[in-house]
DNA sequence: TTGAAAGCGATACCAC
DNA sequence: GTGGTATCGCTTTCAA
């Protein structure tokens, strides 16, 4: 039995090969008609055409990937986790622009564990993406053989990366903390603390924390207390985390947070305990999250463009896939929000 | 130039026959070793396993799954949005589980359009995905056609729905709209208000809606005004939301919320212009949602099991796969929280 | 405008 | 234990 069979295969889907048999021409003719390229009839596309939709032929894009040594239109994208709504934003801004692109996004949720990314890394590299977004700039040695090995377009996304292995696009974190911390500093607070959660890996929050405690250092304050919490940065983890700081640490003047839900838990706890704010403490948080939109003051915090990151990273991926120019790398920056729960002035 | 080449292909990638070749043994043989399949000596699997590494090979699944006319270990997965913490949640616990059990999620965000789910559909059928995972009961004909002819398991989430296509899990957002409807009426509010945010299409949402509305129809109350912004669903727009209700609605009681970040918004909005709550005016979320955690009372709102809906639905596309017994549909259920933002009693 | 044949990278099947 | 050969569904290439 040789190629214009009509047999159904194993699956029992419909092939090309059926569909040309169907309509009376050749594999070829049929693939033509389908990737509309030209050198074929009206007549023929019609009939090819009418077949494929009696039949219900949905293309296999295995084989053409495979047939055509080319890649498939994946993109594989690395987030460390979807419960924290920053990374949501950002892997939202992500398939936005990928999906208007005709591109999918293969999801691999890290937990902030390297080696999870390496796994997850082999894997999605066998199914020949076209492109790799990867969250953070620390990998294991493995994962940076495949990286560098894989020969498509890469991003790394979150922290800035001045030499990242291909693409990257961010922001310095350490800078960030760094602005803060000498933002509260130079407003006369020397008695600092810091409520976070803990992971395994170096990651941006804990770059944050060292640029927070390096300006503490040198400016002659002291940070009292930084809590790593095993859990999910969220409302209720600034909440306790905020409660078991202040039970050891009474003489803490201002709190800084992982982000801005958490110093939202926190912030509640102080109103629950009746400190008033920023009179008994100062609240910084990071990241301008929608919550903050809400509160009758303005959270002391710093706004990062989330979206942006994403989108940014997705057209990056775009345009190397396009062969076009790109820009190797992007600091997105960030913006300093002094807002009304520190103290205003120098005391 | 037969079976064992050594030349490398077009993009340059180490496939088998190289380690084959590399390593002095068959295609055949590399395969068994590659897949541990046994068949072969400890000293031809030492030697292929060095050539795999020392030419750093990544295997093409993609022939794999051809070859062997398999599906992918991929599942698709639509949700409405990530932006929405909720949906994200789901997103979490679908990935979660299946990235236990070697599946990689491609994600489709329909941005609660009908049609971009159908777009999204018929290029995820074409990757030979080994199930589906979609939000909503709801699709149009041409993605229902494409639904049930996939062959594959199949899990339509959020709206339970007691006649799937396949399976379903999630839970009745009718009755559970209903059941805040009737506990409102039942402590005697009679001026009611809604805010939520509105999609083209016909959703879960606004099924809750429909329940409520239902309730305050049969008890002789009055649904004053069912505000729907265009808008993403989060705590600004609840905020803003409630003002514009309020200003042209002052006689309204009790307002009732897409879910509870909205709720918080509007509870807060309310708390800026003096109002007292339960006092002045009742409010009412949906989800019970992370922020409701940190409240200085409880918020009255209705919980469900996001995070479980998600797990489920991945397992039984898992359990489908590996062709074990499954329940078809399953409820998931919701409960409702009096909570301290409405009145306690009847007046 | 059309078609036949070769081949993409792996696996199944059968022979040795 | 090991290897040859056919094959998966499609595209590339070349010829008509």
């Amino acid at each position: 039995m040789s190629s214009t069979q009509n047999k159904p295969n194993k699956n029992n889907k419909v092939s090309l090969a059926q569909i040309a048999k169907a309509a009376g021409v050749s594999k070829m003719t049929a693939s033509r008609v389908l990737r509309d390229e030209g050198g074929f009839s009206e007549s023929t596309r019609a009939r090819v055409m009418a077949e494929i939709d009696r039949l219900g032929y949905v293309p296999n894009r295995l084989a053409t990937v495979f047939a055509g040594d080319q890649r498939s239109t994946f993109v594989g994208v690395s987030i460390p986790e979807l419960g924290n709504e920053i990374f949501a934003q950002v892997l939202e801004g992500i398939d936005r622009k990928l999906g208007a692109f005709g591109h999918q996004t293969v999801l691999g949720m890290t937990e902030h564990a390297l080696e999870q990314e390496e796994k997850w890394l082999e894997t999605v590299l066998s199914w020949q993406p076209a492109g790799l977004i990867v969250t953070g700039r620390s990998h294991t040695p493995k994962s940076i053989q495949l990286l560098s090995g894989a020969g498509i377009p890469l991003v790394e996304i979150w922290d800035f990366n001045s030499s990242p292995l291909d693409m990257s696009v961010g922001l310095n974190h350490f800078d960030s903390g760094y602005s803060m911390g000498r933002y509260l500093t130079g407003l006369g607070y020397r008695q600092f603390g810091y409520v976070g959660t803990s992971h395994d890996t170096a990651n941006a929050a804990s770059a944050r924390l060292a640029g927070y405690a390096k300006v503490i250092g040198d400016s002659g304050g002291s940070l009292k207390k930084q809590l790593l919490l095993k859990d999910a940065p969220g409302f209720y983890t600034g909440y306790y985390g905020t409660e078991q700081l202040l039970a050891a640490n009474s003489d803490v003047e201002v709190i800084y947070y992982q982000n801005d839900n958490m110093a939202v838990g926190g912030l509640n706890y102080c109103q629950k305990r009746g400190l008033s704010i920023p009179g008994d403490i100062g609240i910084a948080g990071w990241g301008d999250l929608p919550i903050a939109s809400i509160l009758p003051y303005r959270l002391t915090s710093t706004a990062v463009p989330h979206l942006r990151i994403g989108m940014i990273a997705a057209e990056m991926v775009l345009s190397q896939i396009n062969g076009e120019a790109r820009r190797r790398s992007q600091d997105v920056g960030f913006t300093l929000i002094p807002g009304s729960t520190v103290r205003s002035q120098l005391e």
